[in-house]
DNA sequence: CAGGTCCACTGGTAGGATAAGTTACCTCAA
DNA sequence: TTGAGGTAACTTATCCTACCAGTGGACCTG
């Protein structure tokens, strides 16, 4: 299969390298950038093009710019947003941070039976119908990553349902995080995916406006699957700990 | 007291108004942006300065640009992170948002009792030093305004303590929404404010690590404070809609 | 040595020129 | 008639230069 080829602009690559050197600690909080001029002297791009990638490093809550001063970088574990979480995912060799990765399905963990026990109160029938519209299509899905797919949707469809507008801001970062993971995510949880009791359960309950044992029933479904991943994770930290202790 | 006096840049002047006209749905998803220059040109501005705005937008991710083609408005529910919420919260005329508001309640009241009980886990004396050193300060205190902010410090200090990355980025984006609420905060939650026993009991359970514990008196106190923010906010609903109907 | 002035930085704004990509439409041959 | 290809008129992307505006330190000066 083809895939779109991504095209970087200037302003994005400075972004990304400016970002990177911040979460990878290589920039610390407090420490100045350099200024526009020399920044823009010495990646050889417009000072235009590093003045667009600082509003976005700004947006994000990574830098503080005051006219006239010094552009100075934040603690981004006190200023950042969710949306830094993919970032801070993988390290500088493209491997997982297990902790991070621990802390977004232990956040998974807690949410989502309350978005099940909301979804039951706030969805109503509009919703319970879209909810079992997905079990039926998960029924008769064949491929993993079809399933894995409608199941996301699936909760989509929940969070929608809960009439939470924090949820569903909260889960869009989220899913930003999983999406490089996507592949890897349909084989861990390839086992789970296949309750399709639980998701049919959780569809009735929601129609019913059963709260409490909605979120049961969601809290039963999500620590299993947030098992499975964590045991993936057990086993990629000892992995890569050997790695690393082969090679020193 | 004096307040520093904020200036706003041109390229902030651009990005609220677009921002708005977004959040407000003067702007609706899947419309297009005017082009950069009818737009620097309508404002009366350099098309620099829309640029950057737009940069800005594109990482709020409410906008998406194509070279080339036009910068179309993304549909925030699906696409936006936490960090819209404060513009959410209110609406045109100032008005608080409640629904907006009861999600963003909703939301702390389910991560509070997983954040204390992670915290139980994770935290360890260290933490629970702090806890009891910000417990003695707010005994000390007088003003509400300073007990709030104690109180405050004392939950960013329970969330530094769970180790938990994805929930300190939420909740910096949740802290950024209080902000503009914070002496109503204050008033609204002086009773509960004052239950420094449960913060007590808190750091006492983190230094034990009882974490099951810890999750049952933080559900206690956030349930407590969630109903006085949640009849403060049934309150607000009733005064604006008569308000509304006497202006009918 | 307090207070003010100046200067060398910093980021902020403007406007113009050109490159590169998209889109709609028009032309022309099969 | 239809479809492939080209063209024109947009769009965003990038760069450049010039200048405005705010900051902070050096340096006078009373």
């Amino acid at each position: 299969m083809f895939k779109a080829i991504q095209k970087r602009s200037v302003s994005d690559e400075v972004f990304d390298q400016l970002r990177n050197r911040i979460v990878y600690q290589e920039l610390k909080a407090g420490e100045e950038l350099p200024s526009e001029r020399l920044l823009s002297e010495m990646l050889g791009v417009s000072r235009n093009a590093v003045r667009e990638a600082i509003k976005r490093l700004q947006q994000a809550r990574l830098v503080e710019v005051k006219h006239g001063g010094m552009t100075t970088v934040l603690d981004y574990r006190r200023e950042a947003s969710a949306d830094l979480l993919p970032s801070l995912l993988f390290d500088q060799d493209g491997q997982i941070q297990v902790d991070a990765a621990r802390s977004i399905v232990r956040m998974r963990q807690v949410l989502s039976p309350a978005i099940a026990a909301d979804a039951a109160v706030n969805g109503g029938a509009a919703t319970a119908d879209r909810l079992d519209a997905l079990v039926d299509d998960m029924t008769a899905a064949v491929a993993p990553v079809d399933l894995q797919r409608l199941a996301f949707e699936f909760w989509e469809e929940l969070v929608d349902g809960s009439g939470n507008i924090a949820y569903r801001l909260a889960f869009n970062s989220l899913r930003k995080t999983y999406e490089p993971l996507w592949e890897l995510l349909t084989q861990m949880l390839d086992r789970d995916l296949r309750k399709l009791d639980s998701f049919r359960g959780l569809a009735m309950l929601v129609r019913e406006g059963k709260a409490d044992e909605a979120a049961e029933l969601a809290r039963d479904y999500i620590d299993g699957s947030s098992n499975a991943i964590n045991q993936f994770l057990d086993l990629y930290e000892q992995h890569t700990q050997n790695h690393l202790n082969n090679n020193a």
